[in-house]
DNA sequence: ATACCTTCTGTAACTTCACA
DNA sequence: TGTGAAGTTACAGAAGGTAT
């Protein structure tokens, strides 16, 4: 077994092996070589809280867990990230850094899913809970057995974690990069369903329902419980020599859950949020629009020009090739009336192009704040022509404020109840019990509960009141 | 970009009531 | 006094919105 690298000058008060060990273990699950796993110790107090020891960019654990390897190795109450952080500006790059943001909000990389089996105990600890009783090694017969039958993925690793066991599921993100997904806050929300998933799956070993949130952190391999009971990682290679890694999209769909389609959010990247990916999106929308503005002929002299350079504009930011672009814009000056170029004196094309590829970012920004309701304007797009048009984002003020107020689906959901409820207790006398009212909602197709029902009532009763 | 707030709904435990 | 049905309440969690 090799020896870990180590600074020639730091003693050497560990065990060489179990370093090793340690480093591949932590290497195998921060694979995203930007991300940091953190190491914490508790305080002298256990009320003290847990306590930064340092935090180790992925791609130097093999160079720099000397830094806190002895306070690590086969030392009590030591935990590290189960995912990998983002070290905030001013430390990204750093190969250690002494103290890092511990939040949701500081997470880059999703590295693995998890659950935490509160067995081991005793019946003096836990009376009311005979499944905590179990002992790690039956545990980790019933998760593997539930995985051979097919009840939940092949675990990539187990943990006997002093008392209790973890069982880990590496993540891989969709690209097939093998590097982990991603950790925006929606991709966080999907991981704590599947988290709750798993721990629903291994019910019957008393999994931590509060230990499912991407920010946790669990004791570090070959570190020891406060009762001196090792900390040990066992990997699950199968059949191709590596540990299975699954992408939260499997998952879920092992699980059968259906990922939630709710009104998008403002500031989804993808949405015209802020940064690089809104701008990208944005324009992606934007020439979108005008494809469709072009083809139903809106496109007129004296602003043909404005709207080519506009759509060019639109098409580089959105990552399109040059060469793309000249086409896609061929294209559109095809259909503007008359199509463009149709005087001597108009800009060729080829320079539009040109002027776009060749501006600046200061330049180009100031080119893309351009606004929607203006273009509608010039091009004589009304409000129910925009509509009609199935026009995304260039589109009228009196629209878009009609699309922001839009009721979500919640609301409609919500209407609709209430309207059924409102003719269905006027038709009935006396009114039916409320777990009977739910009991034909549900039948009508109107998912709800009774105290839904209740809720309901009690505003349709305030309405009556007031009118 | 983020934390914080609001709204909506479900879960679960509780109370109240009628009746034997 | 026990039982079950019905109503009430607290709280959690997710979605969505907003202020900074």
């Amino acid at each position: 077994m090799r020896a870990p690298q180590i600074d020639a000058d730091t003693p050497k008060h560990y065990d060489a092996p179990l370093a090793r060990e340690t480093i591949d273990l932590l290497k195998l699950i921060h694979r995203r070589n930007d991300a940091y796993v953190g190491f914490y110790e508790l305080g002298e107090q256990r009320s003290g809280g847990f306590k930064m020891m340092g935090a180790i960019k992925a791609d130097c654990i093999e160079s720099h867990f000397s830094q806190v390897a002895e306070r690590v190795l086969g030392k009590k109450d030591v935990y590290s990230t189960v995912n990998g952080y983002w070290p905030g500006a001013k430390g990204n790059g750093l190969p250690f850094l002494k103290w890092m943001g511990k939040n949701c909000g500081f997470l880059r990389a999703l590295n693995a899913c998890y659950v935490d089996l509160d067995v081991g105990r005793t019946m003096e600890d836990k009376p009311d809970f005979p499944d905590s009783w179990k002992t790690w090694r039956e545990a980790m017969a019933e998760v593997g057995q539930l995985a051979d039958e097919g009840e939940i993925p092949q675990p990539s690793i187990f943990a006997r974690s002093g008392r209790g066991v973890y069982v880990f599921w590496l993540l891989e993100n969709e690209k097939g990069t093998g590097d982990p997904p991603p950790a925006f806050s929606r991709d966080q929300r999907r991981y704590k369903q599947i988290n709750k998933a798993f721990q629903k799956a291994l019910l019957s070993l008393a999994p931590d329902p509060a230990a499912k949130d991407a920010a946790r952190i669990l004791r570090v391999p070959n570190s020891e419980h406060r009762n001196g009971q090792p900390v040990r990682f066992v990997v699950q290679y199968l059949g191709d020599g590596k540990p299975p890694t699954y992408t939260m999209t499997e998952l879920e769909e092992h699980f059968g859950m259906q990922r939630k389609q709710g009104k998008a959010r403002r500031n989804q990247p993808d949405n015209g949020g802020r940064g690089k990916a809104g701008h990208i999106g944005l324009n992606r929308k934007r020439a979108t629009d005008l494809e469709i503005i072009a083809k139903h002929g809106l496109i007129k002299k004296g602003f043909r020009h404005l709207m080519l350079r506009n759509y060019a504009t639109c098409l580089f930011v959105a990552n399109e090739a040059p060469k793309e672009v000249t086409n896609s814009l061929k294209r559109m000056a095809r259909k503007c009336i008359p199509p463009y170029p149709s005087e001597p004196n108009d800009t060729p094309l080829s320079e539009i192009v040109n002027a776009v590829l060749n501006q600046n970012g200061e330049e180009r920004y100031e080119a893309g704040k351009w606004k929607h309701g203006t273009v509608c304007l010039q091009l004589a797009i009304s409000h129910t022509k925009a509509r009609d048009m199935g026009l995304q984002t260039i589109i009228p003020e009196s629209l878009r404020k009609e699309r922001e107020n839009a009721p979500t689906e919640a609301q409609e959901r919500r209407e609709c109840r209430r309207k059924w409820l409102a003719e269905t207790i006027s038709s009935l006398s006396p009114k039916p019990p409320l777990r009977v009212l739910a009991e034909m909602a549900n039948q009508a197709g109107l998912t709800c509960t009774y105290q839904t029902i209740r809720r309901d009532l009690k505003l349709l009763s305030a309405d009556s009141v007031q009118s």
